[in-house]
RNA sequence: GGAGAGGUGGCUGAGUGGUUGAAAGCGGCGGUCUCGAAAACCGUUAUACAGGUAACUGUAUCGGGAGUUCGAAUCUCCCCCUCUCCGCCA
């Protein structure tokens, strides 16, 4: 959520920054007119307020030293209904506010590369070599066929599409990512945390997931609860309605989760195997910070997801978003994406993102700086997340990239010890 | 799912209609004392919103919402959550 007192204040700023996403911007004029509305309504509410207390206070008194009271109390009944009157102006008003301020983005960094469409994401890096094989590759589901260790067939069966099944020597294989993942993270400062995989409204909406994507997640409506789409949810949640002190910043966490999305809309859009599907595994870095800091700690967080991908010896490359793509709690995002050998494009493996205090705001998370110094001030942390990696489309990359011409595949050798095996 | 108990400031805990934003204690911070520390003592210690250049002022907040009242932490209704016992169960 923005700061309405941004939109009060620099509205121009605001609209100008907006559009850079593509972002329709008429309803900022109208929410800064709404906010006039309710300001000068609370003003004269909150004077009738003072009012009606000294009142109350002075019939109090009265009452006590038995002194008839029946023409201030009439009186005051008039105010009390004005002040009713009055309250529920400001209430409808606020609602509206809100109503709209929900489903305003996040205004990119000065440093984000401007762009229209996802074809202005600007690559910054080509990491790792590229392999060259003298044999027809197979994809990744010919692969999984040929060894029996991804099941997409049974997988529907059990589940629909979309929901694999990871067999044998799959299956160690998608533990040992995520076991090499998490312990190199440990490594980095990260501290492990495993979450629940529903979450309540609340959590869903301090991640700023909700009310604009809900009819993304799949959902529990008996309960009111979601199936998270990343464990960037709860992870940010620990954290709900806290105050950091600021020696405790960074926090920095990494946690391994299943991750559900509906992708609703996406229909007949890369269908094939693990490309797009509705449930797969991902390891996510959260980082709170202070907000002088944030884009300093991207960085390292890039470098971290980077590593696995070093350490897998991966061919992929860094890509920095243009402000038209960037997802809507982010200021400034950085994918990494794996070379697909057989599909012949890249593959996003990770987003890593600088969502600044947009997700604090909503979520009420914030720090509490000057302890002891007569000057103390609370003000929003700073929230990034990044996958550290989601496995699924790293499997693609992974399988394909170490394939020889029999078929076979590879462990690489960071995750030979995790797998107890060294080839599939 | 059934029965009961309870939700008050960072924590413990008083308060059942009128200076109660809220006693007291603990903790935190600042100070006095000390070579330093501890102890003791003194002071201070919530957040949000609105107005103001500011000092500051006002309003709101005792799980959430609605209601009664001139006035609600306190009374009424609905909801949520936590705990205990029973049932079920990985």
């Amino acid at each position: 959520m923005l700061d309405i007192k941004l939109i009060r204040e620099n509205p121009e700023l605001v609209i100008e920054k907006l559009k850079l996403r593509g972002e329709n911007t008429e309803n900022i004029d109208k929410i800064k007119s709404l906010d006039e509305q309710r300001r000068s309504l609370l003003t004269k509410v909150e004077s009738l307020k003072k009012i009606r207390n000294e009142a109350s206070a002075e019939i109090g008194k009265l009452k006590a030293k038995r002194i008839d009271t029946t023409e201030k109390v009439e009186e005051m009944k008039k105010i009390s209904d004005e002040i009713k009157s009055l309250d529920d102006e400001i209430k409808k008003l606020e609602e509206q506010i809100q109503d709209l301020l929900y489903y305003i983005p996040a205004l990119p960094s000065d440093s984000c590369p401007i762009g229209n469409s996802p074809e202005d994401n600007v690559v910054i890096k080509v990491c790792g070599e590229e392999k060259q094989f003298d044999f027809k590759v197979k994809d990744h589901i010919e692969l999984g066929e040929l060894h029996d260790i991804i099941d997409f067939e049974r997988g529907t069966k059990i589940t629909g599409r979309g929901f694999p099944l990871y067999k044998g020597k799959g299956a160690i294989l998608e533990r040992a990512l995520i076991n090499f993942m998490l312990d190199t993270h440990i490594i980095n400062g990260y501290e492990e945390v495993l979450t629940p995989v529903l979450v309540n409204r609340k959590s869903m909406e301090a991640a700023e997931k909700v009310p604009k994507f809900e009819y993304d997640m799949y959902r529990i409506e008996e309960d009111d609860l979601f199936a998270i789409p990343t464990a960037e949810v709860p992870i940010i949640n620990i954290h709900r309605d806290e105050i950091f002190n600021e020696e405790e910043l960074p926090k920095k966490y990494c946690g391994f989760t299943n991750c559900f999305r509906r992708e609703a809309g996406s229909y007949g859009k890369e269908t094939k195997g693990f490309l797009r599907v509705h449930q797969f595994n991902k390891v996510e870095l959260i980082n709170f910070c202070l907000p002088e800091n944030s884009y300093r700690e991207m960085e390292n967080m890039l470098l971290n997801a980077c590593r696995i991908l070093d350490e897998l010896k991966m061919y992929y490359r860094i890509v920095e978003l243009c402000t038209a793509d960037l997802g809507f709690a982010a200021s400034k995002c950085y994918d990494l994406e794996v070379w697909s050998y057989a599909e012949k494009k890249w593959l996003e493996v990770s987003s890593i993102s600088n969502c600044t205090d947009f997700q604090a705001r909503r979520g009420m998370i914030r720090i509490k700086r000057g302890g002891g110094t007569g000057k103390q001030k609370i003000e929003f942390a700073h929230i990034l997340n990044g996958s550290g990696l989601a496995t699924s489309r790293l499997m693609v990359g992974l399988l394909e990239a170490n394939q020889t011409s029999n078929g076979n595949i590879i462990i690489p050798e960071v995750l030979q010890k995790y797998t107890g095996f060294d080839v599939i």
